[in-house]
DNA sequence: AAGGCGTGGAC
DNA sequence: TGTCCAAGCCT
């Protein structure tokens, strides 16, 4: 027994927490059985993403791809497009090839072996964990962010939660605290309670069903739990892009390199402008057609400007049509209108399009 | 170890 | 309005 539980009446809390997300627990699609394939797309997709946001897309992809055998002979392209407007797309991709690597090589089953699992591209320990318990009922730690609000808060645990050390720390709690016999229950009702009651600002205290084991109310610090670094501000970027048509208003779209930010996401062709070249962004964006795509087009004057935000940077982007007089390369694609839905674009380039469009 | 990697919501 | 996020993973 580690000394962080001492006096921490295990069975009591498992009792309290699990008979309250028994009679509160919410109804989620992801909720309605325990097939492992289903519950491991909604734990990818629920990855650093709110609860409403993922509903739709759960429900859509689910539906476009029902089995681990239909997403493993699936395009990326498709994949890609059904995951649009969702963000962090490595997610989909190592889901994707993950998902390949199960019907190939465990007959379309998803391992319940926690060293297996772990192998399987985009299962950190935490999808591991979820994984293995709500599918499988198997008693292993599933720690993510709620996880770490609420127990920090019932056990008065100063460590930064941004610290990967941190995150080992709770999962050694965890391992002394689940239930053996309702894992999927107990680590479900952990993310439960702090998604609706023990929340990051003014915690439901007396809601709770856990208060009276909790250190950080019988204390009164419960807002000042966790502890959390701060993250750096995003790096504000100036850039140009073009929409580029031909005289039969065909459309030209670049596709994003394999790696890197908006992996294999289509754009339309744009570059960073840079202010102590001396020259108009007109210019500037001509000349990078020019020697990027061996392009001459005439550009018309500013459209519009597009704010993109992102964690790490900002997009400010001076937006321009331009009819193509010339192309050489073939690194752009020629699109029409229903071609291009077939393809998987980033926000802010589907509000370029908008605007190209005349909706926005 | 710390930064790259999206997006839309809440305050 | 700006700030901080929300069921993390990869390198």
């Amino acid at each position: 027994m580690m000394k962080k539980l001492e006096n921490f009446a295990i069975q009591d809390f498992q009792n309290d927490l699990i008979n309250w997300y028994r009679n509160e627990k919410r109804d989620l699609p992801w909720r309605k059985n325990q097939d492992p394939y289903k519950i491991w797309v909604s734990e990818v997709m629920l990855q650093q993403t709110r609860v409403d946001t993922v509903i739709p897309y759960f429900n859509e992809f689910t539906t476009k791809f029902p089995t681990i055998q239909a997403l493993a002979n699936a395009d990326e392209e498709e994949v890609l497009k059904a995951w649009e407007g969702l963000g962090y797309y490595s997610r989909v991709r190592n889901l994707h090839s993950a998902v390949k690597e199960v019907n190939e090589c465990y007959g379309g089953i998803v391992p319940n072996d926690p060293n297996e699992i772990s192998k399987l591209k985009g299962v950190g320990p935490y999808t591991k964990g979820a994984i293995l318990s709500i599918a499988y009922n198997i008693p292993e730690p599933a720690v993510d962010g709620n996880v770490m609000r609420v127990m920090s808060r019932i056990l008065s645990i100063w460590d930064d939660i941004a610290k990967v050390k941190t995150r080992n720390l709770f999962e050694e709690i965890i391992r002394e605290i689940i239930s053996q016999e309702y894992p999927s229950d107990f680590n479900q009702a952990l993310m439960e309670l702090g998604a609706i009651i023990c929340t990051p600002t003014s915690p439901s205290c007396l809601l709770c069903p856990v208060r009276e084991h909790c250190a950080a109310f019988h204390e009164g610090v419960q807002t000042e739990l966790p502890v959390k670094s701060k993250k750096k501000k995003p790096v504000p970027l100036q850039m140009a892009a073009a929409v580029l048509y031909d005289e039969n208003g065909q459309l030209y779209i670049h596709k994003r390199p394999p790696t890197g930010l908006l992996a294999n996401l289509w754009e339309f062709p744009n570059c960073e402008l840079k202010q102590e070249l001396n020259k108009t962004h007109t210019e500037q964006l001509a000349l990078f057609l020019k020697e990027e795509y061996d392009i001459e087009a005439a550009l018309q004057p500013l459209i519009g400007t597009i704010q993109h935000i992102f964690s790490h940077r900002i997009w400010n982007l001076s937006i321009y049509f331009g009819e193509i007089k010339s192309m050489e390369s073939e690194k752009l694609v020629q699109v029409d209108e229903e071609t291009i839905k077939q393809y998987a674009f980033p926000v802010s380039h589907q509000k370029i399009y908008k605007m190209y469009k005349g909706e926005i």
